[in-house]
DNA sequence: GCTATATCACTACACTTGTAGATATTATAT
DNA sequence: ATATAATATCTACAAGTGTAGTGATATAGC
């Protein structure tokens, strides 16, 4: 299943909390983007055609949507497709980046360096 | 400047050769992708019109193009936008993929040793 | 010189995406 | 019971993207 930008934007709301109506997506994206209630409402709309989100409940008029599919199984090819695409076959510079130019924070670099080290004695 | 997939994947050709021509892109991609020259072309002329690359020479009939745009002004900002969208504001499971699931090379897994502990270093 | 072929330039078209308006309809407050 | 507000549904549209066809033309081989 292929996912836009924005629906993606989207879907990492649902993925979060679980179980969201358009008002409320609305709530949440209509400041920090600009856009109006119809467009967050045709996001939703076509996550829904998609089948990636789907109705689980109501209350008066408002339609509850929660997620059909798992963020993993988007994820982790899109990240796969991506890095190859921008890195081909050599992520050092995609390290490079993350650690000398953007900083991680304490907790990812502390669980960083677990996984090298985890990965380092299962090499051996 | 904003680049398409495809756009992004002629890049990364002209990043690593300096200079092509669209029948030399042809080459690669047709078989690939299973696209005609003409699509190839399209991408190619696209490119230009976006100032990503830029005739340098000729011979014959065949224009031959190179690189306007550095990568790194291209993929910094894309990876950037490309982790927040998908991992907001935790990379861990990033991470998680790329040495569990995926598999870094042993160049990538030292280059990526060295910096945590260049990075660690300098927190202290 | 003439012809065939490679290459270019131009045009096209369906699909996706971001954006939103118009209209219908249902709750809610009075 | 009715008016109003909130929400849903449906339709639209421009821009970008992947894909390719057509026709012009310059070079290369004869």
């Amino acid at each position: 299943m292929r996912l836009s930008e924005f629906e993606l934007d989207v879907m990492a709301h649902f993925w979060r909390d679980g179980s969201l109506s358009a008002p409320e997506l609305f709530e949440r994206f209509g400041d920090a983007r600009g856009v109006t209630y119809s467009t967050v409402k045709t996001i939703v709309d076509r996550l829904e055609e998609k089948g990636a989100i789907e109705r689980v409940s109501s209350r008066g008029r408002t339609i509850f949507y929660a997620p059909v599919i798992k963020q993993e199984r988007i994820r982790k090819p899109l990240v796969k497709s991506f890095l190859r695409r921008l890195f081909g076959n050599d992520l050092r510079p995609l390290f490079t980046q993350l650690l000398r130019d953007e900083k991680l924070s304490d907790d990812e670099l502390d669980y960083l360096e677990r996984l090298v080290e985890e990965t380092r004695r299962r090499q051996k």
